[in-house]
DNA sequence: GTCTGGACTGAGACTCAGTCTCAACTAACA
DNA sequence: TGTTAGTTGAGACTGAGTCTCAGTCCAGAC
């Protein structure tokens, strides 16, 4: 309950600024987006908070993302599924993700020799990049071990990691 | 009528290998799709068959889309909208893209050294990869001529670009 | 402390891309 | 030309995400 105070600190001042409001569900979103780690969906957050008996409408969950994504606490990134996941973000740390399509793992990585590289490239064509977003699927060392044989590129692309999904 | 009769042969072969037929409907989306170029979505290329008075459904539309990826004659790409853009393949021609936020124009690249770099992420991970997709957001020449600002990168990672959507 | 206006919330309707079902149809091959 | 397995269209369905609006609550003013 003391913990976190510097996060939400950071929000607060960011809804401040727009003449917007800390409310009770927002800092109890704030805290279970900051206490766990990791990719998460904005469903299943939802689902989390209403096991912990916080009533959080769907809307008020996806309000609530928006803002935080806006005010550069919480990145929104695509993961080779459908529909977006979300993460926190500690440091100014961009990275890209690696991920497996049989494990549905995901390792991070961020690579400031192909950072630079973008940056030439954007340069050559005369182009101003304010973000980027790079997914690269593929079989991890894990899964590789067990003898887990990579997918095609076709069907990689076709079915992409499916992997939550089983929650369902 | 005579043209693309080798990319008709190429997705007959496909086709039969696993037993499946080739149809008027799916060559006719195969004209379409190979006799204009560039990024499409699944429903712009529905609406352009009906235009054309070709009565195809949205389902047989979405089927054969499904098919030409998996035969490898298709890509489907995100161009950091929230639903799926295709491209057909021309050569073997790998390569990402740089969106623009403003006009929604997109450029096409393909860097062998920014490849080759990712290919050494992955060796040091123990990673096999199988599939990648990058898309660099951002301005674009003609548009930093105009004199249009770059949108902060959390805004464009909320909004991302809209720009199609003008069509409806 | 209480007032008060604008911001916020929940419930549920809605949108939109994409999938599925099933009866009627047709390509392929003999 | 007949057989059969694959294909089609219409429309129901799904699931993520958005929107509306009446009722609620936060924050700064007093
Ligand atoms: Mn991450
Ligand atoms: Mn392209
Ligand atoms: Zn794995
Ligand atoms: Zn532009």
């Amino acid at each position: 309950m003391a913990h976190l105070i510097k996060e939400i600190g950071r929000f607060q001042e960011f809804l401040q600024k727009q003449g917007l409001k800390l409310t009770g569900e927002r800092t109890a979103l704030l805290r279970e987006i900051f206490s766990t780690h990791y990719h998460f969906e904005a469903d299943e957050l939802l689902f989390k908070m209403k096991e912990k008996g916080a009533k959080i409408s769907r809307a008020t969950v996806y309000r609530t993302l928006e803002l935080l994504v806006k005010s550069g606490m919480v990145r929104r990134v695509h993961l080779g599924e459908d529909h977006y996941h979300y993460e926190h973000v500690t440091g100014n740390s961009h990275h890209d993700h690696l991920i497996c399509t049989t494990c549905g793992g995901v390792i991070e990585f961020n690579d400031p020799i192909l950072e630079e590289r973008q940056h030439e490239i954007c340069a050559k064509k005369k182009f101003t990049p304010t973000f980027h977003n790079l997914q690269i699927l593929g079989v991890c060392d894990s899964c590789t071990k067990k003898g887990e044989q990579p997918d095609a590129p076709d069907r990689v692309q076709m079915i992409q990691t499916a992997s939550l999904r089983l929650r369902k």
